[in-house]
DNA sequence: CATTAAGTGGAAAATAAATTCAACTTGGAA
DNA sequence: TTCCAAGTTGAATTTATTTTCCACTTAATG
């Protein structure tokens, strides 16, 4: 009893500020191979994809597999490490769009800024639109961003830019699909993805969506469950 | 000489059908494995995709590995026993189409039906679309579907169904969009590709196309190169 | 400098899938 | 019936990658 107490004690003494931040400094040499391993994960991730294997990535660096393992024991560590700046920036475009009058060009102005990111990284887009390897950050995000660009799409559709019927799923929908060409197109035809959001978009515009609308819970399926 | 004369006389005599079906009948238990083996690698990739293991397939039907290597030397021999009837309908499918008077009537059932087989089967999705897994049947399928959707379209076109500037390589790219919305969805909304198939088609149809074309051989690459 | 906690390398163990093969069955021809 | 080529099985081997671990460095502190 008494123990617990002292023990609600200590935790409170040095508790916020060590509990978000409870890092040790890294050793000097140790900080240089940390950011050897990103740099060199991260070039390789953005050709290869997510699932470059550590030996890969330690060999590329030049440095022992047990670094790699030590400074990030799973793969969730290195994805956070690598891509969670990327997020925030995507986040931070979902919220700029949000600010437009002109809904309809913010939903442009978004998508394409995600992808014009997906494009120069290989590693981005299967984060983004690939459900499997989601970090929590990814899954984060997309919660975020999805009320946002719910707000757009009912802006757009009240605007007479977006047929009636449309939902943040189709949005969601035309992300995935301008990804998949842009995944299946990337070293012999790296700007076919261009095209495919110009049709896409266009067929956005112009579809028929009168018919029943997908599922409410399917944007969150497609984004964020499992495999 | 009198040698390669006779090589080719004999060749002849029993050609056709023995060149298309050397095969030695199977024994009676042996063909009925093979057919529990078809069914079962059937079924597992229809649900699954086309890299089910093989000890996985050998495990569900009740047979050992031994069996299934005997049987399928190599994942090739195995696909092409699955799926080359799929194949051979698709082919179908776009003569059929290739017939019709309204070419974009043409070119929208034609892709309707490749998509409803390849709803119904993970696997088929995959090698119809997926270049890495092709084999040469694939392969010789889209040579042979090409130059008729590329005809299709080009009467589309001049009919003002399509906007000037569309290719078959737009055709493909849709194709590959709503694939990969079906891959995204299976299981927890099956026909959310029809939707996606509702708005890449208004986007094909309405988009502006008249930007510099993809290149002649994107749609090659698309489709039968190697990852 | 001496000390040592932190860091490193890389060989070895664990995992997992693909593939082989030798000992054992069995269908069906004679 | 007998026989054996064809067929089967599953354990063993190979291949590939992930993960652990410990003997060996080294940065940084007093």
């Amino acid at each position: 009893m008494e123990n617990k107490f002292n023990l609600e004690f200590f935790f409170h003494l040095d508790s916020v500020d060590h509990v978000t931040d409870p890092a040790p400094p890294l050793r000097r040499d140790a900080e240089r191979n940390r950011q050897l391993l990103l740099r060199t994960a991260y070039e390789l991730m953005a050709t290869e994809g997510l699932d470059v294997s550590y030996e890969d990535i330690a060999r590329a660096a030049g440095t022992g597999m047990g670094t790699m393992y030590r400074r990030f024991p799973d793969r969730q560590d290195l994805l956070n490490a690598l891509f969670n700046d990327h997020i925030d920036t995507v986040i931070g475009f979902a919220e700029q769009a949000a600010q437009r009058d002109d809904a309809w060009a913010g939903l442009i102005w978004f998508l394409e800024q995600q992808l014009e990111i997906e494009a120069r990284s290989r590693g981005v887009g299967e984060l983004l639109r690939s459900r499997s390897q989601a970090t929590a950050a990814v899954q984060r995000a997309h919660d975020r961003m999805t009320p946002l660009v719910a707000e757009l799409i009912a802006r757009a559709v009240r605007a007479g830019q977006l047929p009636a019927g449309a939902t943040p799923a189709d949005f969601a929908a035309v992300h995935v699909m301008v990804g998949s060409v842009m995944d299946a197109s990337r070293g012999f035809a790296p700007q076919l993805w261009r095209r495919a959001l110009t049709i896409a978009l266009a067929g956005l515009r112009h579809a028929d969506l009168s018919g029943d609308p997908p599922d409410e819970t399917v944007i969150d399926h497609l984004y964020n469950e499992k495999k």
